[in-house]
DNA sequence: TGTATATAGTTTAATATCGAACTATATGGT
DNA sequence: ACCATATAGTTCGATATTAAACTATATACA
């Protein structure tokens, strides 16, 4: 499965749009989330909603990629603002437990709720057929980064 | 064209799913660059290769989309290493003009040299033609959101 | 001509991120 | 049981980014 040169030049615009993308959405989140809400701390919480919490952080900073030390940085900006209790670990004395307050999952409840119009805003301009079949050329993209960052895992 | 609930979660995770790509790709990118080329300066001389360069370093801050403020950044730092050379606008008093010097141009190959095994190999792990179907619809998007972050542009 | 407004670029304070060094706890091989 | 190594989390220094305030120049209009 040999590279040409047109394929290389297709994927380093595609990562390139992608980037620009990224920017570009993150920017309209933290444009219509309520007050203090950051988008690092929505998709923690997200995460935590949607998967179930009594996670590790490491899990956590694994599950969104980014580094243990980003996400005891955002882990205390949510402790901070009561969304999440962490605790230690009773088996493990090096790990630590995340759970969700009840504060928490109404911050959830409402970010996704301000995030709604905007989201609707942007499907109803783009083709959403494309995008669904894009999809999982994003998905097994990530997942090839994602190996060749942490092969052994 | 009313968005329906399950275009919006596919929406979500798109966007979600091109954050982390996004990550990843500049983490991949970071990792292969010469000594001291960060991925910032890198499109930047790309970009004054690939369209030529004179252009201002207004006009460079929006075609990548960042603000003004981090491309006086970003040239500050090519124009310390003598990559590029920056001068006041004999026509417009309040524009500057950037120009590539020899060592810039030498620098972006050197980084495009240094990118090609990385996209190779990227670009043999993956299903490439679902790659390139993919793109148009990335790019579409890419619009959608430039125009509703800058309605007059 | 003069004044209000718009535009180009810089600076500042704040934030998120990274990698590396560090502490503490667990595990595995001898 | 012990010691080497691996793992979980924190801290630190550096960097890129943003929004907003600021300076300087240009343009439009009255």
């Amino acid at each position: 499965m040999t590279a040409n040169e047109s394929d290389l030049q297709t994927l380093f615009r595609f990562l390139n749009e992608i980037g620009i993308v990224a920017q570009l959405s993150a920017h309209a989140f933290e444009k219509v989330m309520p007050a203090g809400m950051t988008l690092p701390q929505f998709v923690v919480l997200n995460h935590l909603v949607r998967l179930g919490d009594g996670r590790t952080p490491l899990s956590i900073a694994q599950a969104m990629q980014v580094t243990k030390g980003a996400m005891t940085n955002t882990l205390g900006h949510l402790e901070g603002k009561g969304f999440i209790a962490v605790v230690p670990d009773a088996r493990d004395g090096r790990s630590k437990r995340v759970s969700l307050t009840q504060e928490g999952r109404a911050a959830r409840d409402a970010a996704i709720e301000a995030l709604g119009p905007e989201l609707r805003g942007i499907a109803g301009e783009i083709a959403m057929p494309g995008i669904i079949e894009a999809l999982p050329a994003i998905e097994s993209l990530r997942k090839v980064l994602d190996v060749r960052r942490n092969p052994k895992a």
